[in-house]
DNA sequence: CAGAATCCTACCCGATACTG
DNA sequence: CAGTATCGGGTAGGATTCTG
C-alpha cells in the first residue's frame, strides 16, 4: 500500500521530481496562494492595484516579484494594455485554477483535522 | 462552482485559516516533505543518524530543527531511549501519513501536468 | 498606474566546533 | 549518538523613492 502510494515516484525522472518539488515550494511560499485565491474570487482579470489592495499586507515589490514567478510557472497571465497611464491585468490560467482546486482539497483536509495538528494530541492518539 | 469550491473557506474562522496556511507553508518548506517521505518509505521508526544519511544533503542542525517542528505540528513522533550512547527514533504519526497521502495526490497532479507548467505553453492554451 | 531601483533588516541555512 | 552553540553568507521581504 505504501508501495502503491509512491509507485508514480519511481516512474518519474529525477528532473521531473525536482521540478515538481520546486513548484510546490514556490507555490506554498508566503504569498502565492493568497494571490491565486484572490484572483479566483475575482472570477476574472484584476488590475495590479486591485491585487495590491486585496492581498492584504503585501508590498508592491513582492507582489510584482511573485506575479512574475506565477507567470513563469504558467499559473497566471499578464496582459499589458499599452496606454497612458498603463493598465495591466492579471488572471488565472486554467492550470492555475486547477492547481488551486487541488490545494483547496489539501486545505480542507488540514482544516478538518486541525485539532489533530498538535503534538500532544497526536501522541496520545497513536 | 467557484463559490461551492470555497464554501468551506467562509465557514472557518480567521484563526483556523491562518493555522492551516502556516502549516502548509511549514510543510512545503525545503526539507519537511523529504523527511516525511523517507519516514514513510522506512515503514517504521528511524534513528536520527539514519535520517541524516537518507535525507540527502541536509545538515545535522537543520534536520534537528525540522524534526522539532514536525513534532510540534503532530506529524512525527520522537522517542528517546535513555541509554548511553543515546538512541532516538522518529516515526510518522497517522496524521503525518495522511497528510503525506494528500500531498502525494497534489504531487501526482503536478507531475502529470508538468508540460503545462510553462508560461508560453499556458498562454497558447488559454 | 505599474513598476524599477535602492537600502535595510531578519531569518534561513550551512559549516564548524563542542558536549552528555 | 544525538544533539547544542556559535559564526557567517545568502536571501526573502519591507519601506521608501523615483520613473515612463
Amino acid at each position: 500500500m505504501n508501495e502503491a502510494m509512491f509507485d508514480f515516484c519511481t516512474t518519474m525522472t529525477d528532473e521531473e521530481d525536482q521540478r515538481a518539488r520546486d513548484l510546490i515550494e514556490r507555490a506554498a511560499a508566503k504569498w502565492p496562494l493568497r494571490i491565486l485565491h484572490v484572483l479566483s474570487e475575482a472570477n476574472g482579470p484584476l488590475r495590479f492595484s486591485r491585487l495590491l489592495e486585496r492581498v492584504e499586507g503585501i508590498s508592491q515589490k513582492v507582489l510584482t516579484q511573485t506575479l512574475r514567478t506565477l507567470e513563469k510557472d504558467g499559473l497566471v497571465i499578464r496582459t499589458l494594455y499599452p496606454q497612458v497611464p498603463p493598465r495591466v491585468e492579471y488572471e488565472l490560467t486554467s492550470l492555475g485554477h486547477d492547481l488551486l482546486l487541488q490545494v483547496v482539497t489539501l486545505w480542507r483536509f488540514i482544516v478538518e483535522r486541525l485539532p489533530d495538528f498538535d503534538a500532544d494530541k497526536a501522541k496520545r492518539a497513536s
